[in-house]
DNA sequence: TATGATGGCGTTAGCGCTAACAGCAACGGG
DNA sequence: CCCGTTGCTGTTAGCGCTAACGCCATCATA
């Protein structure tokens, strides 16, 4: 049994003669090692844990993509939680997880209040959070939106637009502030003048997009370009534009975030800033697993100590609606 | 100890003055029962496998969401695997799931040889197949693709449509078989004209069908409709039509399959034909626990043998690209 | 009063693995 | 010839739980 044991995790020594003996006996009974016997036994399950708020949501399941990519490539399975956007939901399946013994969690955008989310960080061998942070020492992979809102922002100032507006999405949004700063920032270093009224707030759809994408233009006829919070908004831009008879990008140029597959399908496409959803899950996965073996093998404070925070950097698509 | 197994169960007898005790410390510690010793003493662990070709689909992203949904409802958590459509990984992640002993397994879209299937599915406790079929014991989850060819094609014809094309997708696809037989039934039915080269295949793509459209368009001038085989090619139809000056639906009507959400989005916005892909979850992951639980508590054949093959029927969404 | 039939709780064994150590050959250097 | 060393395999104990049983009170029934 022992020495079954030996051959199946290729480790001590075995004589070749007898790993080929229980190699072929294996096969032949087409035995499975239990997985959670050898996880009671070592206090390793070979799990990890997803957190999402919805994998329905193409953002999120395209990082779910990239982690369980990365979790294979390393041997491990990943169980998936949707929260619903729900607190109570979310620390609720953090505690399955718990109990399921995972080695190490990826928490999405989590809604979980400042104590609850350090709480939970702190139950777990192993942590990332993606889209959310909660101090330096824990390992986080987000979005650099700032950069996002300057790569829009420069493009078009460079393009000749100097009446830029902004459809900046939901109040609370951390991404939307982000891109909303990056805005500024990019507008203040041209010297350009910057109106409190160009910034119009907006749900993240196409239709409270395209409404807002009227007041704003109605308002404000000097602009000739818009920002967008995302594609959403601004497929909804489009659409008003065509109502007010403006044409894109002759008379209004569009630019949006995220670029979704609708980006690249509608007339005219969507130049829009993009960041790797894949490269997201699979920088959060990394992270996890580094920090995972850390716990696992060297059990003394390896101290190797990777970098905790990592800020993905999005880049611009350029396409018709603001070529 | 065995005590405290019993009130954290719920099962057995315990005073009510112990288990408010026990409730308490168990409170205090913040103790949590180990799911995998549990699971090595009863032999169920409460956890499902999901296995999809590609969870960045959209399409099996909502799929899952049914399944995750279904699942936690019932206590259970899912293990999410990716085989990109690669039957040497399929079979791999299988392999897996066995070894982490699930209680069951939603298998999407399987790409398996029907004895590599057939193999699978005998090696769990509980299998159901989406997309997929492997007779009529195997419990299965699919899309009544036959009715949905017959809806597009009942509903142009009411409309008054004679001359009807067809772009019916990838050769191999099943789905598209489906349609395409759904037309040819309601096309005869109506005893209507079917010509073959009004059947054009295409790949699965906007910029497939858009030439598809093309050929399609150029050589069958009398084609007042076409039937695409999902948005995708629809959109790409769209953009055909464009091309060719002519205008939809005033001079072509367009139907494609799916509802994905682009299909609202484009101008004009696709009719099209849906299926509830977040039920198609639900219902799996419905029949899959029934099993489990016969399964597991009345090992008894009970022989209640709910129904094991559903099919899900689409439903028209009726828009201005087909009024 | 003897006789079950409970209700409440403890004991024992074992789920299928692996860590840690123990044993035993064979071998080479002193 | 002894002793350490290396290479291979077996033994023991235990990971944290629960199934199955056993034991003792208590209580209603014959």
């Amino acid at each position: 049994m022992m020495t079954v044991s030996r051959v199946i995790n290729g480790r001590g020594d075995v004589s070749a003669a007898t790993r080929q003996r229980v190699l072929e006996v294996v096969e032949r009974l087409g035995y499975r090692p239990s997985s959670i016997a050898r996880g009671l036994a070592t206090r390793h399950t070979g799990t990890l844990g997803l957190v999402v708020p919805d994998i329905a949501n193409p953002f999120f399941a395209e990082v779910a993509r990239g982690v369980e990519e990365g979790a294979y490539a390393q041997g491990y399975n990943v169980f998936l939680c949707n929260t619903d956007e729900d607190p109570a939901r979310e620390l609720d399946v953090l505690g399955s997880l718990e109990e399921k013994r995972v080695d190490g969690v990826v928490l999405c955008s989590s809604r979980l209040s400042d104590e609850d989310l350090q709480m939970a960080v702190d139950a777990y061998p192993a942590v990332v959070l993606v889209n959310r942070r909660a101090g330096q020492h824990v390992a986080t992979v987000v979005v650099d939106d700032v950069l996002g809102g300057r790569l829009a922002t420069g493009h078009l100032i460079g393009r000749g637009h100097r009446a830029i507006g902004f459809l900046s999405g939901p109040q609370g949004s951390h991404s939307g502030q982000g891109r909303l700063e990056g805005y500024a920032i990019e507008m203040a270093s041209a010297r350009l003048r910057r109106e409190t009224r160009w910034i119009e707030p907006c749900g993240p759809t196409a239709e409270q997009g395209r409404l807002a994408a009227l007041r704003l233009l109605r308002g404000s006829g000097e602009l000739t370009a818009l920002i967008c919070y995302n594609d959403l908004v601004a497929v909804g831009a489009l659409h008003a534009c065509r109502e007010l008879g403006r044409n894109v990008p002759g008379s209004v140029a569009i630019v949006g975030f995220d670029d979704i597959p609708v980006a690249a399908l509608v007339t005219p496409a969507l130049t829009t800033c993009r960041v790797s959803r894949h490269e997201l899950g699979a920088r959060a996965v990394g992270l996890l697993l580094e920090r995972v073996r850390r716990e696992g093998y060297a059990a003394g404070e390896g101290e190797g100590a990777s970098t905790a925070v990592v800020a993905l950097e999005p880049e611009l698509v350029v396409r018709a609606s603001a070529p």
